[in-house]
RNA sequence: GCGCCUGUAGCUCAGCUGGAUAGAGCAGUGGGUUUCUAACCCGCCGGUCGCAGGUUCGAGUCCUGCCAGGCGUGCCA
């Protein structure tokens, strides 16, 4: 697809600068050319500071390169139908300031309006294909509201890098094998025992949240299944852990799309032990040198690909240990023509990064193609006060609860506020508060408020779609109407910039501005009612920017409400 | 001990991969639209960017060392 147009425009400056730098005998990566929206609009619309990074090398004072360069880009500027030049300034120790005419803005609208829907999608992340593995708890128990943050930066991460072009998938990692599983079918055994009147307590280690009462009720109230009977307890046991992981699947899958979102895959662990990936596994890892045997366990030789020591992959009663089928479901990705991997982890499995890596790279797989993001935890807090939470004594906050009391539309964009590297305080009386303390109103806000613009228009037999086809967009010349345009022209790199970097939180941060942008405009400007063919200009601009706003909300899965 | 995350306004946080005078929201305070939604807009108040060095034309951002808080450091998952 054609780049959106600050890229092509950046791109045409780059190459003007570069070519003015080496026309003078100086030699500058292309890639080390910067060109960067200066922070005060004053300063132009774009700007460089390669004069800067050539004064080292040039040895001259960076304001004399400056001069050189502005002086040979005049002499031969970029395309005019790509970036046309109004002019070059030359400030402060040596930026170069450049400012366009009009209509650049007037393109970049028109722009907007032509790819609609479309309008935030570029090809920077053409040819990548990355799955994204989130969640990813263990069968047992309801989610909790890390795995709601990370369901939120996961969902909209995957959204943005598909926007910027890559092949993307959302996976959602079953652990249906190992002990843990185990645990959870005799904890259900004790409970469904109990109900029958019989004395049976819980394992020591076992689960003791209220889910599982329920969970024995919903077993007991039909007709037990044949297997209870059964008089072999190791079976009896393995159905009951099936039964449960079903259960407790199903109430995730129910619950996330409460949330949502869907999963292009839900993948079980124990379909690898059942193909035998898992042998496999252990024998590419065998054949390639990275085994060895002691005190009667089987090792991976981590610690020579950067781990701090060996790890155990079979232990010494012959059982594999968590490391072992992971490094088989990563290894079986990789199998399924994945090129680039993105883990989401909660900050326990920190730990776990190194010794990963080094089993991918261990399997030829570049370190590079493997990344696991870290989302920080969770602290709920009401009244002032972190809620406790706590999975041993089985008093946890379920994500369910969360959506019940807070809303999807809220907790998406709390979550999504916030950089995913840093611990996070949701307070949950902002979040359900409904008034204007509460940053979610203010974005769909400013979409309701072009909406209602747009029946009033209607209601006077004005149609806002007609006007993007007929409006002469030099109409629009107030200041406010032109930084509604220039963030408009921002938008598609922000996406990209935001999916290449992995942080989402990007998105809100510019909807916000976005959305006061548009409130300043309408304090100051009226739109229906204004002379004709401004008339026509706003409406078309608004119509952009609710588009804008639209799509933007999209990517975070929070909705864009017509009224409220 | 070692590893990871964090430390920026009273509170919660941004800061675009090293640039120009460090920004928002909330709280506080004072105003605003008899016209398309006041869940809005405008003003004021508020800063030793944890501390100390270093790198360079330039550091909140990079390097080193401290200090403080959180999490991790199993032949558990």
């Amino acid at each position: 697809m054609t780049a959106p147009l600050l890229d092509r425009t950046r791109e045409a400056l780059r190459a003007a600068v570069a070519a003015a730098a080496e026309a003078s005998g100086w030699d500058i990566d292309r890639a080390d050319i910067v060109i960067e929206t200066p922070r005060d609009p004053s300063h132009g619309d774009l700007a460089t500071t390669a004069a800067l990074a050539l004064a080292k090398e040039a040895k001259k004072n960076p304001r004399e390169i400056a001069q050189t360069l502005k002086e040979r880009i005049e002499a031969s500027p970029p395309p005019e139908e790509v970036a046309p030049l109004r002019s070059i300034e030359i400030a402060g120790p040596g930026f170069l300031n450049f400012r366009f005419g009009d209509v650049w803005l007037e393109r970049g609208l028109a722009e907007t309006l032509g790819r609609g829907a479309g309008y935030g999608r570029s090809g920077r992340m053409e040819g990548e294909s990355i799955l994204f593995e989130f969640i990813s708890a263990n069968p047992t128990g309801p989610l909790n509201v890390v795995s709601a943050r990370a369901a939120a930066i996961g969902d909209t991460l995957a959204a943005l890098c598909d926007a910027a072009g890559a092949r993307v998938g959302r996976e959602f990692y079953i652990n249906d094998a190992g002990r843990q599983v185990r645990l959870l079918g005799e904890s259900l055994e004790a409970r469904v025992l109990q109900q029958l009147g019989e004395e049976a307590p819980l394992p020591e280690e076992g689960y003791h949240g209220e889910y599982l009462v329920a969970m024995a009720d919903r077993l007991i109230s039909g007709t037990l299944p044949d297997w209870w009977e059964e008089s072999d307890r190791e079976a009896r046991i393995g159905n009951l852990s099936r039964w449960a992981v079903d259960q407790v699947v199903e109430d995730q899958k129910a619950i996330v799309e409460v949330f949502g979102l869907r999963f292009d895959t839900w993948f079980r662990e124990s379909t690898l032990h059942e193909s035998g990936a898992v042998e496999e596994t252990l024998e590419d890892l065998r054949s390639r040198g990275h085994i060895f045997e002691s005190e009667g366990a089987v090792w991976f030789r981590s610690s020579e690909l950067g781990d701090e020591k060996d790890r155990v992959l079979i232990t010494g009663d012959g059982n594999p240990t968590y490391l072992l089928p992971d490094i088989a479901y990563h290894r079986d990705k990789y199998n399924r023509g994945w090129g680039r991997l993105i883990d989401l982890w909660g900050p326990d499995h920190h730990g776990y990064i190194a010794r990963m890596s080094a089993a991918l790279e261990a399997l030829g797989h570049e370190r590079k193609a493997f990344g696991v993001m870290i989302v920080q935890q969770v602290n709920l807090l009401r009244g002032g006060e972190i809620v406790k939470m706590s999975k041993r004594a089985g008093r946890l906050i379920e994500m369910k609860e969360l959506l019940d009391e807070v809303g999807r539309d809220a907790t998406r964009f709390f979550f999504l506020l916030r950089t995913t590297s840093t611990h996070l305080d949701f307070d949950l009386d902002l979040a359900v508060s409904a008034n204007d303390e509460n940053p979610v109103y203010y974005v769909q806000y400013a979409h309701a408020r072009i909406s209602s613009v747009f029946e009033r228009a209607r209601s006077e037999g004005i149609d806002p779609d007609a006007a993007t086809l007929s409006a002469d967009l030099s109409r629009l010349i107030e200041p406010e109407e032109r930084v509604l345009m220039r963030l408009l022209v921002d938008f598609p790199a922000v996406v990209a910039d935001a999916a290449e970097a992995f942080e989402p939180h990007r998105i809100p941060a510019y909807l916000r501005q976005l959305s006061a942008a548009f409130h300043h405009f309408y304090h100051n400007h009226r739109i229906v009612g204004s002379e004709t063919e401004v008339q026509t200009a706003r409406l078309a601009l608004s119509v952009g920017v609710r588009q804008v706003l639209a799509n933007g909300l999209t990517f975070l899965g929070v909705s864009a409400p017509e009224r409220m």
